[in-house]
RNA sequence: GCAUCGAUGGUCUAGUGGCAUGACUUUGGCCUUCCAAGCCAAUAGCCCGGGUUCGAAUCCCGGUCGAUGCACCA
């Protein structure tokens, strides 16, 4: 037991942050229940993350069904994209990735083969496992989305999301007037994506039901400059550069002003909210010694995304961990959807000062062109506006005939166009956080064992804004009306908004271990010497120091100390 | 998915083909004027399904979950 993720699930379990899901039946891989506990706490640390996109930086939340149907996952590349063809060697039983054997057993395959092409394939390569030919056998796709039905009759499919993304980027249309058509704006979403896994294992860090916040921000392709980048210019972050990885040296850290200014970040988008990310990290207890930024390698980045860096946490069980992909996606999401979809899913963009053209224009005069022409008259009309005539007219090609377009047959005007602005696909900047990995960092992170006067304590430092239980209150025995008192106050401390566990069972010392065991931050004592000067003790769980407070003003002392605009020394009397 | 190992109250654990241990926790009571004190009592368990057997928590088979290795991880 010395294990520590062992540790801190065990606590989890045994506390009611985590369950393992519908556990009376014997559970599933990938799939965890969160206890009255570990559901306040991922509210709180969601609600953080709002903070951050939504209120600072103003981009809104918007709640798209966890259903798709497939036109969506066909446009975004997720129905072909996203599928494994596997196979089984048919000698030692081994489960193949079938284009991985293909490749290692020094053979080729065309990118769109069939299953039953690679499979033929396959059939002269040895088992890389077992090494015996492999011979006859199947292989079949592995999609790693959940598909099912919509309506009766199973006519129309839908796929659960695998990404929270395309409910932005589907919605994009009624999102850019929502914002009065100006660039850059952005949309939010928190939500539950789904990924069929094959084989998850690593508790909570790979499940087939998880929790993402997501920000799509869509900004201008060639002003990639945060408005607000000041903010973060000088703040440096740990960052694993590509050149760095190939070395095999670890991170160094920088700050963003300089990551762009040196090109080792493509531009300010994404450097700003790589150190947004690091400050939302920090602020929800993950240790900051403990995180860096990994540049993705320019072999495992998506095609059409020209930057990536992922957020990483160390652990002491797994490693490093990805938290956060921060990705520079391009126009390749809108230029999916809009080719599928057959919308345009552009920006308008005026120019500062319009521009006026000179144009000639070829107006075709269908009253005779119609008679002439008959059923070609539309085709030879749109060929004709795009040429330019001549004094004997226009010449063309129709179905590889020359056709000659006498002068009488059109008009020529010289016009005057004004062009005031273009139309532009947005590219997008994507942050991406897993929340329940970022609830197991914190709880990994802020898990501490210490001992006290001979006896071990458990103790999770989490900050006090995600702590599940705010503030504990206790009477120093339960009688002689301290118990009526400390439940007074515990009544009113939670009519101001704090979440509060009232106790009065047991000896004091184990109540405030119970409480160091789930992280509430702060407990409340009411004593013999309330009833006389009417003040109780603050105890702060990390230091176990005590700070004797008046009862009046302790809701809004406690309230600032919960928020950590206030630090306990600082209600010293 | 394959291979190996494992699964006993909430937690940690003893143990066995025939009444299932102990400790901690929890709850109630007594006691107690600040860090898991003490005393009394109570609650609560053999992962699931099938087989063998007079009898299975124990042996066998299958499944689930967990650990490790391999494979997989957009």
């Amino acid at each position: 037991m010395s294990d520590i993720y062992e540790n801190v699930m065990e606590l989890a379990r045994r506390r009611g942050f985590i369950w393992p899901t519908a556990e009376c039946y014997g559970s599933v891989a990938g799939f965890i229940d969160y206890g009255p506990l570990g559901a306040m706490m991922k509210r709180r640390i969601e609600n953080l993350w709002r903070d951050f996109y939504v209120i600072r930086e103003g981009y809104y939340e918007i709640e798209a069904p966890t259903i798709g149907i497939e036109p969506v996952f066909v446009a975004s590349g997720h129905v072909k994209g996203f599928s494994d063809k596997m196979c089984e060697c048919p000698h030692c039983g081994e489960y193949l990735r079938a284009d991985h054997t293909v490749a290692s057993g020094g053979e080729d395959c065309p990118a769109g083969a069939s299953c039953e092409e690679i499979a033929k394939v396959l059939e002269r390569i040895p088992c890389p496992s077992c090494g015996t030919k492999l011979g006859p056998l199947v292989v079949s796709e592995f999609n790693l989305m959940f598909q099912t039905t919509i309506g009766p009759g199973s006519l129309r499919k839908g796929y659960l999301r695998p990404e929270t993304a395309q409910g932005m980027f589907t919605d994009f249309g009624r999102l850019l007037r929502f914002y009065r058509d100006k660039l850059p704006f952005g949309a939010v979403q928190i939500g539950k994506s789904y990924r069929n896994e094959i084989s998850p294992r690593q508790g909570m860090i790979r499940l087939r039901e998880f929790t993402q916040a997501e920000a799509e921000i869509f900004v201008h392709p060639k002003k990639k400059n945060h408005p607000q980048f000041c903010r973060y210019a000088a703040y440096e972050a740990p960052l694993l550069t590509a050149a760095l990885q190939e070395k095999s040296m670890g991170s160094s850290p920088l700050s963003m002003g300089d990551a762009v200014r040196s090109g080792i970040i493509s531009n300010e988008y994404v450097a700003y909210y790589l150190a947004l990310t690091h400050d939302i990290l920090v602020k929800v207890g993950i240790r900051p010694d403990r995180i860096r930024f990994r540049q993705h390698l320019s072999d495992e980045r998506a095609h059409y995304a020209t930057d990536c860096w992922d957020a990483e946490f160390f652990s002491d069980r797994f490693g490093w961990v990805e938290l956060v992909g921060i990705a520079d996606r391009t126009d390749y999401d809108l230029k999916a959807h809009a080719s599928h979809s057959g919308l345009s899913l552009t920006v308008f963009l005026p120019y500062d000062t319009p521009r006026t053209e000179q144009k000639r224009r070829v107006i075709p005069r269908m009253d005779v062109l119609g008679p002439r022409f008959r059923k070609q008259a539309k085709e030879v009309a749109a060929a004709m506006e795009t040429t330019t005539p001549t004094e004997e007219g226009i010449t063309l090609t129709l179905n590889g005939e020359q056709v000659r377009i006498p002068s009488d047959l059109y008009e020529v005007r010289e016009e005057t166009v004004e062009i005031r602005g273009e139309e532009v696909t947005p590219h997008v900047i994507e942050p991406s956080y897993g929340i329940d990995r970022i609830i197991y960092a914190v709880l990994e992170h802020c898990y501490a064992e210490e001992l006290v006067e001979g006896e071990v304590r458990k103790v999770l430092r989490l900050p006090p804004w995600i702590a599940p239980i705010q503030v504990a209150v206790f009477p120093l025995m339960p009688r002689d009306g301290l118990d009526n008192l400390a439940r007074e106050i515990a009544d009113s401390l939670a009519g101001s908004g704090l979440l509060v566990e009232y106790d009065e069972n047991g000896a004091i010392g184990r109540r405030y271990r119970r409480q160091d065991e789930i992280g509430t931050p702060y407990a409340i004592t009411v004593d013999y010497e309330t009833k006389e000067t009417n003040t109780v003790t603050i105890r702060d769980r990390d230091s176990m120091q005590q700070v004797r407070v008046p009862v009046l003003g302790l809701e809004e002392a406690v309230r600032s100390l919960v928020a950590g605009d206030t630090a306990l020394e600082f209600l010293k009397t």
